[in-house]
DNA sequence: AGACTTTTTGCTACCGGTAGCAAAGCATGC
DNA sequence: GCATGCTTTGCTACCGGTAGCAAAAAGTCT
């Protein structure tokens, strides 16, 4: 009894051959009403419904989408997760999630999404290094989409906020609120991510005559990092040549940096030391925090992503613009 | 050329039938290692991958577990996720990450899983309702595991952490500290392991003496609800009345009443009230909360999921021991 | 009623593997 | 040289659908 029903038991009940019950469940096919009707009375007795893995067979359709994820430290990507998934679901696709690791790296997933016959790959994670990629040979393999973040491989298109527009409207308002010694905390320097950010910061102050810029390098995107290089400057840097203004890379490390200074230096924040993050995490509004920081278009960046997958929009990087967020710690 | 090869494609470069290329790439297949070798040469030449999709259908397994979860507002959900796909991963399984929310509920949820002839689902969600599954038919469906929560179905195992031994430890180390004005803290009241937390929490009061133990209700399982909720009890009782210390029923509600005590009514946490949660969130430990709390094995609890979805261990509800983590909030 | 059109149904071939039987290949013992 | 047993290979049937053609049934017109 416990062995699912198939479309020729079906039809065997209701004394039509299996491709009119097919049909009965097929939008649009041509299949008289009254057959209709039977068909779908003994598919209800019998419990049957189409076995989604043998029609992907058939159409080599799976409507599953890979997603690699590499950063689970970090909370912002739960809410990139809850939109991709609630987009996805919504187009009636569903997401595969693949935790990139030292064990299993983006090829391994790249070959396993090849091999599950996957519609398409999006890559939403930080640490991967995109030359890895250029070994794959995926010759008629799903298409791969890199989310949040840039795409250095030709032929795959990113999705992205426009981190120099971000950088630049987040410097520009340290600027009008006075402060003069900024510093900038990166994550992992062999990232182009990390490199852009940077890159957009230094030219912002260089262009306001503000040569000197710290930099904190923090070797992972997690808040003990972010605390680690804040306090390794603070030890080294005497209070009266300080920065006063400390923008990090993301809100987590930024999340860090402000428990490292007030807790562990007694600093304030923003008195002594403001600071600035990216990505407007949950937390990021909470008053123990209050961190300004950049909001991601999430929303429409998942739409940007899933709109390219199901052919609907030409497949091409897009870089979207985010909003700014003032409170009160800068 | 944008095709994958197929065994047969193989078979025919290669001089050999379509079996002896899937007996190549099938471990402990009878095949003479002259004609493996060479069977895996002109695999390597055309880039051939088994096609698991095919696999799937013939062996009636997908090696893909749905998760479903509807509680994306909580960061704890994520090092969950982590540890559960890591896991799944190492074993050769793979996670598909369902969204569950008001227009996708668990019905249909496990009716898509059941058509996509998923292995297993594990329910890792806080506010679904089980009553709903009781109207699905499922005859030969995936076995269903409730994750992180109490399992009320007959025949579906839950793998939870001993809550009402959590709450116990908790409370006995907030009696030790010398408090003994209690609140407790809920979150949505219709559901089960709510009522089980609040139980063993008015359990041990009552047990040493104290009957009073006024209840603060959050409508969700976010900081706002927990904010919102301390809110409305401070403004309702007038200092002398109050409670001295929170328990509340999870990390997340009790840094939104963290939040309000401190920056809105600008008492101290734990002088005028201590506050403890339930969880070990990453944040918990930053100083700006500095949490109370408790953690759940995690691993422990992803390890035995796993192993009764591989069949390794009967399939029957498992209750794991948590660890009481200590900080300055309690 | 017969010719013609349209709708409905059944069929073959296929998607790319698996399972397990039967035949072929090969080495060994007598 | 031949019976014997083991290894290797090829085969049919199947998993549960899809695609598109051909035949059958139903409807329309004169």
């Amino acid at each position: 009894m416990s062995k699912r029903a198939t479309a020729r038991e079906v039809a065997e009940q209701a004394g039509v051959s299996k491709w009119t019950v097919i049909r009965a469940f097929t939008p649009g096919a041509s299949i008289a009403e009254s057959s209709r009707v039977k068909v779908m009375a003994v598919a209800e007795k019998l419990n049957y419904r189409p076995n989604l893995l043998a029609r992907s067979l058939a159409t080599n359709l799976t409507h599953q989408v890979a997603v690699l994820v590499d950063d689970f430290e970090n909370p912002y990507k739960l809410s990139f997760l809850e939109r991709l998934t609630l987009e996805l679901q919504s187009e009636g696709l569903v997401a595969v999630l693949i935790n990139i690791n030292e064990h299993f790296d983006h090829v391994h997933a790249l070959l396993n999404a090849d091999q599950r016959q996957l519609d398409a790959v999006i890559m939403c994670g930080t640490a991967f290094r995109t030359e890895m990629l250029q070994d794959v040979r995926l010759d008629g393999a799903a298409p791969i989409f890199v989310l949040a973040r840039d795409s250095q491989i030709p032929g795959v298109p990113a999705i992205n906020c426009d981190t120099t527009l971000a950088i630049k409207d987040l410097c520009r308002h340290l600027h009008g609120k006075g402060y003069r010694r900024p510093g900038f905390m990166a994550g992992p320097k062999t990232l182009s991510t990390a490199l852009g950010r940077r890159r957009a910061f230094k030219a912002f102050w260089k262009a306001q005559g503000i040569a000197e810029m710290p930099e904190l390098a923090a070797h992972h995107y997690s808040a003990a990092s972010g605390a680690e290089a804040v306090r390794r400057y603070l030890n080294e840097v005497p209070p009266a040549g300080r920065i006063d203004v400390l923008l990090c890379e993301n809100d987590v490390l930024a999340f860090g940096a402000m428990d490292v200074i007030r807790s562990e230096f007694g600093l304030k924040v923003p008195a002594d030391i403001a600071v600035a993050g990216f990505d407007n995490t949950l937390f990021a509004a909470a008053p123990a925090y209050d961190l300004t920081t950049y909001e991601q278009p999430v929303e429409a960046m998942v739409k940007a992503t899933v709109a390219m997958i199901l052919g609907r929009e030409p497949k091409k990087t897009v870089i979207l613009p985010g909003r700014l967020v003032v409170r009160g710690s800068a």
